[in-house]
DNA sequence: GTCTCTGCAAAAACTTTGCAAAGTG
DNA sequence: CACTTTGCAAAGTTTTTGCAGAGAC
């Protein structure tokens, strides 16, 4: 795995540890945490982080391609650092986000018969439901 | 087509002009709009409409499956009266959502030829990338 | 040393809430 | 008439902005 040190310094960006703190918990999550979240969470080992910072941090990360924003429909945006587009499943018992990893729902758009009437960049797929956790829980109860 | 008013009274909410215009106005409107667009655009025909009872009337809609949120990640949500699930176009050229007509993106997660660890209600395929329009626009440029 | 980044606080944008007055059935 | 809904204003959330001091290269 390459550095985030040097993930960043080839996108242009200065290395700061405010940046490779955001950076390193989003590789090393799978919560898809939002703004707020990285916040709480790094401020326990950087006490000097600000909300401001993880906010211009993760809109410069999303510009430059670094990470992707989610939008499941809760109040706040929630961030991945898996870039490549994939399937997202979100549990409206539990409120979990997951990524999915199924060939049948990534890149539909290149599998199409007939092209559509529109160049598309990216696909975004949300499955809403029940996760794994949840059912068996309630099949349990 | 059933009048709105009787859709309405079918799903127990009592029949309100404001309730009637918000609904008619996205059963006729293929833009997708938001609740601060909805407003604006009803206030010239209902001038004590308030913005505070969009929001609340859209609730109530979105309770009881008369109108689909839809967030592609803009600051605010948009709402579509398409209540079944299909997918949604968002050209990142000039900001226009439209609803997709493609049985082959319809319905996904029931084409799957292995089960998912994971029960899905319903899913959101949001297709990013250049409209027609705008990609005609550039090409004569 | 220059130029960017951080952190704070204030502001902006979007949405929700409480309550009195008005409207619905 | 009983009960719900509206509209207003105020508050709550999430995100953005401006700017002075700190930090990266």
């Amino acid at each position: 795995m390459k550095e985030t040190a040097q993930v960043l310094r080839e996108k242009g960006l200065k290395v700061t540890p405010q940046r490779i703190a955001v950076y390193n918990m989003l590789l090393h999550s799978t919560e898809h945490p939002n703004a707020e979240t990285i916040y709480r969470t790094l401020e326990a080992t950087n006490p000097t982080m600000s909300l401001a910072t993880v906010y211009k941090t993760l809109d410069f990360f999303k510009h430059l391609g670094l990470v992707q924003e989610l939008n499941v429909g809760e109040g706040s945006a929630r961030y991945d650092a898996q870039v490549h587009c994939h399937p997202h499943t979100v549990c409206t018992v539990c409120g979990c986000v997951s990524d999915l990893y199924n060939d049948e729902l990534t890149d539909l758009h290149k599998k199409l018969s007939k092209p559509l009437d529109f160049e598309v960049a990216c696909e975004q797929l949300i499955l809403y439901g029940k996760c794994a956790a949840c059912k068996k829980a309630e099949e349990e109860a």
